[in-house]
DNA sequence: CATTTTGTTTGTCGGGGCGCAAACCAGGCC
DNA sequence: GGCCTGGTTTGCGCCCCGACAAACAAAATG
């Protein structure tokens, strides 16, 4: 049996009663997902919602083309696959664990009674939704109006703010992370991305080895981001 | 005073019980807005949110280097600068009028009784912004992954299916829209639009003039928007 | 009607970054 | 340990498309 403990002090739930709080643990089931294996698929049918217990996970849209667009990570204590709260009946992209993952897994059905009975769960969800619609506009904008070198030094930046860990080199981005997912995230190609990254750890900037990226100098990265030099 | 018959049948409000309708729109002042003029502006604390009863109005992020990004445009019927609905206190981005507008306004303290006496208005919105997400999820792929040409033509698309006006020349964009716009539309310069333009005038794809486009072969558009050819 | 403003067209040039290809390297696995 | 898969690096050539410039056209203004 889950106890509510696992996620009374996550985002989420905070300002949820204690009783509607174990209601709600009572509804979820936990499950594992090994590394690289989908949590859901684009274009199934949206049938449960979803927290990222432990782990780290992409989420992945794919073109007609085959080409990958990674539209964000997950990070634990976040919620995803929430295409129930915006009344969508299919999953727009591919969540995919990155890690080892734990996650908490609830029928739709749980949803709505959930958010009719906690306005502070309901608030803090669509915040989150509005957040990510956020961030998205903000990709669209960098997109459209910075070079490749700004673009890549900007999601290295909020992949460090997000899941960065401190070690002696700087600080780590805590997950895997090719070459090819930068690309992914930035609209470029890993060819680019391995050039770009080469000449950072020349420069000193960061450090970086198979799937492994440190950022050591987060000052100059930042003035990369912004465009100064 | 105003009446709940300019709005009932409107789209955000289907479902919703009549006194709930009558107490909304008893709230509401209609307001006009001339020809480019600001509904709001980035960045401003958002103490409003609006409903378009006429017109169309562009949604525009400006960069910190003053280059425009247009994130959407509304039309007739749509609600817009519902940060209140996602926990903002600042409006995200500029909304400016595309040529001269009738909108209901309501300050944001009438917004939370309303969600929660109407699960059909809450649904409904949520709704239209998960469309929104999705809508821009979708555009961040396309910059991501598909050329200028594919891009420029995706958009006119879209702005027809929106707000198209059926003529003997064929379909026309119904509001002044520049080369500029579309090309802050799709990611690109004003010039690489113009060319595009030209050279599908040329083909006989479209028919354009000052801020007028009429796209007169939809299917060879379509297919130049998904890349055949 | 003359003038100014604003949008559009078109030419030329150059470079950023993508495509392609090949070699290299690190771990995982047997 | 040796193979082999998958990630990374690097070189080269080309082309799309952005930058700059200038002329033009059509409204708007008075």
């Amino acid at each position: 049996m889950l106890d509510k403990s696992l996620i009374a002090d996550l985002p989420p739930f905070v300002g949820m009663e204690t009783d509607s709080l174990e209601k709600l643990i009572s509804a979820a089931k936990a499950q594992r997902y090994a590394k690289d294996t989908h949590i859901f698929r684009q274009g199934a049918t949206a049938e449960h919602f979803y927290l990222l217990l432990d782990g780290h996970l992409r989420v992945v849209k794919v073109t007609e083309h085959g080409e990958q667009v990674i539209a964000r990570y997950i990070s634990t204590g976040e919620l995803f696959g929430i295409a129930v709260a915006i009344s969508r009946d299919i999953y727009p992209a591919n969540a995919i664990a990155a890690v080892d993952c734990v996650a908490l897994v609830w029928p739709n059905s749980v949803w709505q009674p959930t958010i009719e009975k906690n306005p502070s769960f309901a608030t803090n969800t669509y915040r989150t939704i509005g957040d990510r619609l956020q961030e998205t506009q903000d990709r669209l904008v960098e997109l459209s109006t910075e070079r490749v070198e700004q673009r890549v030094a900007s999601a290295l930046l909020k992949l460090v703010r997000q899941t960065g860990r401190q070690t002696d080199d700087g600080v780590l981005i805590d997950f895997p992370i090719s070459r090819q997912d930068l690309s992914e995230m930035t609209g470029t190609t890993l060819h680019t991305v391995s050039r770009l990254l080469s000449a950072w750890e020349i420069e000193g900037l960061i450090k970086s080895g198979r799937q492994r990226i440190t950022v050591v100098e987060d000052h100059k990265v930042m003035r990369i981001a912004h465009g100064q030099k």
